[in-house]
DNA sequence: TGCAGGATGTGA
DNA sequence: CACATCCTGCAA
């Protein structure tokens, strides 16, 4: 399993939203593949850096590469990639995956049995992989870090985009990102 | 098949 | 008081 170069993060933001899709997500037990995200730029009224830096956000402006971890709606986490350059706040979010390995383990933290709907949400994927707030902050870019970004040879068919969604601010740029046909997607529009 | 509503912590 | 969500229940 080879980890993702930091050199990845040379790429834009949104570039790097797509560039995840296809790779592996790893933590302990579980292996899932990125096929849904969105980015987070800086300028932009959607994302929590834009009123610039607070104990909340403060991992959004670390090193590109380090996991960004919220949690909301007081009940849920999301799970973010912070992308470069350091200090500018931008990064992407994981919006779904394709559950690979650790299933099982997965069907009994979403105490759900149905594959398809495992981890096609951004807080679906961070019960189901048990991410939390011990998960902010993370390097993502080392095999010894408790969750690491992975290479795969998964060739991505076809690369979609529409709105962001669940986002009232801002506007309506096209920064979501999945893979066309995916079944582990959270919406196929 | 779709949508309103509730759960409920945190920062603006 | 709005929020980068999810699930249930009820209406059509």
């Amino acid at each position: 399993m080879k980890v993702i170069k930091r050199r990845f993060f040379d790429n834009s933001t949104e570039d790097v939203a797509k560039l995840l899709l296809g790779k592996l997500i790893v933590k302990g037990p579980f292996v899932g593949r990125i096929v849904e995200t969105e980015a987070y730029l800086s300028d932009d009224p959607a994302s929590h850096s834009f009123r610039g830096k607070t104990h909340r956000n403060a991992a959004m402006f670390s090193d590109p590469g380090t996991s960004y971890v919220y949690f909301t709606y007081g009940m849920y986490y999301c799970f973010n990639v912070v992308c470069g350059p350091k200090g500018r706040g931008e990064a992407v979010l994981i919006r779904a995956v394709e559950p690979l390995k650790g299933t099982e383990l997965m069907k009994k933290n979403r105490k759900r049995d149905d594959l398809i709907s495992l981890c096609n949400g951004p807080a679906k994927f961070c019960l189901a992989f048990g991410i939390d707030k011990r998960h902010n902050f993370l390097n993502l870019l080392s095999k010894k870090s408790e969750i690491f970004l992975a290479e795969d040879n998964f060739k991505v068919s076809e690369i979609k985009s529409s709105k962001r969604i669940g986002i009232s601010a801002g506007k309506d740029l096209p920064l979501r990102f999945f893979i066309g046909g995916c079944r582990f997607v959270s919406r196929k529009n």
